[in-house]
DNA sequence: TACGTGATTACC
DNA sequence: GTAATCACGTAA
């Protein structure tokens, strides 16, 4: 039953630590293999590599625009994929976040794909790290999370139409407000 | 709203 | 070799 999908929404109000930081996950988009226009393995061999050579839960990595690195975990299973992570609520450790992000204001830290990774100090060595077995961030799940929110993904051309973004509804986190249609 | 910045890729 | 694209953030 595993899918990019699933995890995508499964990890909302979850936990993710890195190296002494920790946040509340709130916002996820997923990318799926196959079908999925705008995931990379649609155009970059380097990334259908990377699908076939590499366990569920490693950290796929990678720069964006040349400036923020952009934080995904492998997801296979019945459906293959990535999941996006997109925004935080800072739990731990904010005095680094704020002195990598060189900003005070706590929503400000982590919301948005290129800040949480800026906040958390994650950058292209994360690439290729298997996240859940090796602990380097940990994550689990917390109770009483309400159902997330799905809508469209944020900065993509391509399959612009598919609500496969997550997001923990009325957080202050979110790199975007959700697009209500 | 403009644009920096660099990896990846396709195509000479 | 060149050029296009890009899952963003900031200042203005």
């Amino acid at each position: 039953m595993r899918s990019p999908i699933d995890c995508a929404r499964g990890l909302i109000g979850c936990r993710l630590e890195w190296k002494g930081c920790a946040g509340v996950i709130v916002e996820t988009e997923a990318y799926e293999s196959e079908g999925d226009a705008a995931c990379h393995t649609h155009y970059r061999p380097s990334a259908r590599r990377f699908v076939a050579e590499h366990e569920a839960g490693t950290a796929y990595v990678y720069l964006n625009y040349g400036v923020h690195w952009l934080f995904n975990l492998l997801v296979k299973g019945e459906r293959n994929g990535f999941v996006l992570v997109r925004a935080l609520e800072p739990v731990e450790g904010l005095r680094r976040m704020r002195a990598r992000r060189k900003r005070k204001n706590t929503e400000a830290l982590c919301s948005g794909p290129g800040k949480l990774t800026q906040a958390l100090g994650i950058d292209g060595r994360a690439h290729g790290v298997d996240v859940i077995a090796f602990r380097h961030g940990a994550l689990a799940a917390t109770e009483g999370e309400p159902e997330p929110v799905a809508c469209r993904r944020i900065g993509i051309s391509k399959a612009q139409e598919l609500c496969w973004r997550y997001i923990r509804s009325g957080s202050r986190s979110l790199s975007a407000p959700p697009v209500i249609t």
